[in-house]
DNA sequence: ACCTGGCACTCGATGCTACCGAGTGCCAGC
DNA sequence: GCTGGCACTCGGTAGCATCGAGTGCCAGGT
């Protein structure tokens, strides 16, 4: 499709691109190895190249910037695997050895680790809560009328919920005594205890109104808790954005974006779904992110897929050594939520 | 200090500039209500104000700009109480009333709530663990080596650490069965129940090795899980602040502070502890934050102080409209935190 | 003693012109 | 098919005149 000079002459562009931010001029490219010839010669394929869209020019008589298509066809085809650097590889190698602790703090704590490794923003999206089943369910008092549902699933994570019983029906406006709420959570361990949590079974009644109330009170929290998204985004290294643009609007407008939660759950998932590891602009399929590129990477625990990481960037990214990143971190991630 | 029409034309060049973020003119100030002068006047009080240091010339034969001792003094002195505007006063109400689930949850969305009202970043620390009671431990089993500790603190607050058995000692080694588990359970509930988090006593033996060996490795975890700093930070709106500055360099350097959280803490733990409600530019005692002001707020839960809101902008803030938002949120929040 | 209109002055911002140089496209020749 | 050469383009920078918002100061009025 493009023959080796061409080739050699996109990658030189694009590998000095991402280094300079300058549009590259053909007198740059004879200097890069495997361009063996002189720089009219460079020219005339650099016009070629851009009539064929992998490069364009800012402004007539300037150097070459790559386009979308420019930077897709690096990725696919010019860029060399890369590994990480070795002081990167340490630090991801003793990151996961000391982490430890609460899951979600190991995940923001991952999303920081990604932006440190690649100067970009890194993103991690929590484990889907679908397949995990309840391992326990807990009442546990904290006020006269205020009581915190805890469910810890299978997968390690743990939910919480308060109830509020002066809300709550007429049954358990007096307040409830301890026995009953050791009563209540005896009855709910017994029947939820291995219910995939996204699909609780009805409760039998004891026959106690207030214990049945109670554990009413309970299974709904738990019920309507999971319908809102608990799908958790944790997002790291943001200022780096800010340090990776010059055009201030487009810091904004990439900020924007990376605080919306939900765009970034459904921007992950769709570049995923779509079977790519890389989107760069326009593939994003958002168009505040026309001047970014997003690299992306499953993780899994247990061997069930969990969720997702990610490093959202400029278009001009130095691809290979975020590439190589996400897939450590991604491969030390699983690894850590598998054996623990 | 200053005279009647000296404030009055100093508080119109501070809420022009707030509005414009353009030098004002004698010829603007003229304009404003309480000033009923020439515009030869005004710019004798501008030279006087300016020699007194509330106000400055970016360069000479501009309009003025006010100082960090001009600003101080709008605060103190000029800046009417202001109530908030009705939809946000509404939208504050309907958040709390709203707000359910994870404490954590809720602080996050807490600090995007603030960072709407008044378009600049907003803040939470969360409540330190340091007065808390535990109310509840558990260990719950996830694996054949791998279990968790959760233990509920009397505010509400959910800790869980996840213990390896395959690293520990040799007592463990080879897993635990069911009713080893519960009984280290039933150990821990009786021990520790309604010690303080941050002090918890040595365990008492059972005389059964393992169990022993299992309580101990739980203490251990909750014990080193502590030293730590939990203390929760949570940023929303950051995306405001490359809205609120025209330097680039401005933007990255106040992002690059809002993402350490032990700043962050530290930072409005000790304008808080000066006894102050607003800190501007150099007093926040940061470099960076020279073109930034802080408003902070106490927030309680159950009438214990807990934690500390605040909001973080530029400078030229709005400020009477930002110290409502801060304030109102933090009284609402000590509510839900109270009431339940 | 204090305010005011008037006036000369300052200086950033804006617009124009000239110029430089990196980079291009194209062509004739090897 | 590659190359050296050359005319051309055009963004960026520097110099210069102009404009105008804004100032400081002064002389005169209340």
């Amino acid at each position: 499709m493009l023959d080796e000079r061409k080739a050699a002459i996109l990658r030189a562009v694009v590998e000095e691109y991402i280094d300079t931010a300058q549009p590259v001029g053909s007198a740059h490219v004879v200097r890069a190895p495997g361009v063996h010839v002189s720089s009219a010669t460079v020219r005339n394929d650099m016009a070629t190249l851009e009539q064929e869209g992998y490069l364009r020019q800012p402004h007539t008589s300037a150097g070459r910037i790559p386009t979308e298509k420019g930077y897709r066809f690096f990725v696919d085809n010019l860029g060399q695997p890369a590994a990480l650097r070795g002081s990167d590889a340490h630090q991801v190698r003793s990151f996961f050895e000391q982490a430890h602790g609460e899951l979600e703090q190991m995940l923001q704590d991952t999303s920081r680790l990604l932006g440190d490794l690649t100067s970009y923003a890194g993103v991690v999206v929590g484990p889907a809560p679908t397949e995990a089943t309840l391992r326990s369910v807990q009442i546990v008092s904290l006020g006269p009328s205020s009581m915190l549902v805890v469910a810890v699933l299978s997968n390690g994570a743990v939910e919480k919920h308060q109830l509020d019983l002066a809300e709550a029906g007429a049954a358990l406006a007096d307040g409830v005594g301890e026995e009953r709420v050791a009563a209540a959570t005896a009855h709910l361990a017994a029947q939820l205890s291995g219910s995939v949590r996204t699909n609780l079974p009805p409760l039998p009644v004891t026959g106690d109104t207030a214990t049945d109330a109670l554990c009413e009170l309970a299974v709904a929290s738990l019920r309507s808790a999971h319908g809102e998204g608990p799908d958790q985004v944790f997002v790291g290294g943001t200022a780096k954005i800010a340090r990776a643009f010059d055009a201030l609007e487009t810091v904004r407008e990439v900020l924007g974006i990376l605080e919306e939660q939900y765009v970034v759950v459904t921007l992950l998932r769709d570049v995923l779904d779509r079977g790519l590891q890389v989107a760069i602009g326009t593939e994003t399929g958002m168009a505040p992110l026309a001047e970014c590129a997003l690299i992306v990477a499953p993780y899994q625990a247990e061997g069930e897929p969990a969720g997702t990481i990610g490093v959202l960037g400029p278009a001009r990214m130095d691809y290979p050594q975020a590439m190589a990143a996400v897939a450590v971190v991604g491969r030390r991630l699983s690894q850590r939520l598998t054996d623990g």
